[in-house]
DNA sequence: GCCGCTATATATAACGG
DNA sequence: TCCGTTATATATAGCGG
């Protein structure tokens, strides 16, 4: 007799859910689950969390410890009292979280230097191919060698691997400030609802407010939003 | 026998956890789970989330999908001025903004090259041998193409090598992204939170943001870089 | 859209190095 | 302090109502 009582919860992809309906089913489950963990955390730790999420219908949703209110005051506050550069605000105590960060940055950085290592064997192997190929006269065809991946390992010196890597890098970095702009200008337009003045307010156990506010002019709240979510980087510069 | 590998993981009350070193742990995992559900929610449903959490240190850490920072600095472009006066003493800043934004992110690809350079000088003197053997015979007298930008652009008509290769470091960068953001997620602990003006940014691999603020130090020497990394870019490479 | 259910996928508390 | 392991607590995907 078979007996079916449940698949159980099966892997999914993090990739977005093609499925309208699954989305919508997937989406409040998280969020529920997303704030839960947020209100968990804050009891645990003491810390103040603000959450804001539009969802695909453009609602807003939002949870706050204490209330997203005060968490927004936090903010402006913090913001206000700096209004000088505060170049030279570093003390003994920031230069000590300065080799914190430091330290724990290396520490990813090696592990991403593994997989970059990895990769770059992939890559040198493949010139190593080439070069072979390219030696035995199968590609010369009177056409030297052009590209750093056609040259034997004798010319792919650690310079020039160097500064392949360095191109690579390069290349990264405009990419996410391109992309930035592009999602940027995306996120100006479709998403950013409002975050002030929130109308539904509610209390979860722990007295965490959960909000929730209908679609709203998207563009002109993005702006509180924006600077709410943003207010940390702007500090001190503006 | 005695079992006792771990006591695996042990049910907690969702009360303030009393021992310092317990709470600043749970609240590193914590976070870091927190907003990796975040991201995954965003990649799942395609909706645009923000966090914002102040650490028991009083430090901020801050999530956002798609973007945070260049979303402000747009915004701010196009909004208007701000507290310092005229359009164009903002636009300073804004330009100021964008280019701490590039140079942190340099910084940080930076420490990355540091590391795989010295992979890279272990690879090198390994192929030295085959690297003295065929020098003789490549490009004839003069100095050969040391570097692979120094060949003629009228060589470069391996297109589609050009795009296989690009193909490749595209595939690199992904990974470097991907890890880096990964990682940092975790990484995201203290750090100067109001104090400084400049702020870090890192992906995952969603395009989910994660900020942080950096010491000043920091930002000077990532000055320094963007200018070293500033290298020719003109070889039609990317 | 909100439950409830079940079987799994994940997250993470304690520990050890 | 950080990282990795392990055993277990939680979160949830798929399905029904």
């Amino acid at each position: 007799m078979a007996k079916k009582p449940s698949l159980g919860r099966q892997k999914i992809a993090i990739a977005k859910i093609p499925k309208k309906n699954h989305l919508q089913v997937t989406f409040s489950k998280r969020r529920s689950g997303l704030f839960k963990k947020a209100s968990e955390l804050c009891t645990l730790c003491g810390v103040e969390i603000g959450i804001l999420v539009f969802s695909p219908a453009n609602k807003v949703f939002s949870f706050g410890h204490p209330e997203v209110d005060s968490i927004l005051d936090r903010f402006l506050a913090s913001k206000g009292a700096r209004s000088d550069g505060g170049g030279s605000t570093h003390n003994s105590g920031t230069r000590q979280l300065f080799e914190a960060h430091r330290s724990a940055s290396i520490q990813e950085l090696n592990m991403i230097l593994t997989q970059v290592t990895e990769q770059l064997e992939v890559d040198k192997r493949r010139g190593e191919g080439l070069d072979k190929a390219t030696r035995s006269g199968v590609g010369g065809g009177g056409h030297p060698r052009q590209f750093w991946w056609e040259s034997p390992v004798e010319e792919m010196n650690g310079m020039e691997e160097l500064e392949q890597l360095r191109s690579s890098l390069e290349e990264l970095k405009m990419h996410i400030v391109g992309q930035s702009t592009r999602l940027m200008m995306d996120a100006s337009r479709s998403f950013m609802a409002p975050f002030l003045g929130l109308e539904y307010t509610a209390r979860n156990d722990h007295g965490d407010q959960f909000d929730r506010k209908p679609d709203l002019d998207q563009v002109n709240n993005a702006a509180a939003l924006v600077q709410y979510l943003s207010f940390p980087q702007e500090n001190g510069l503006f």
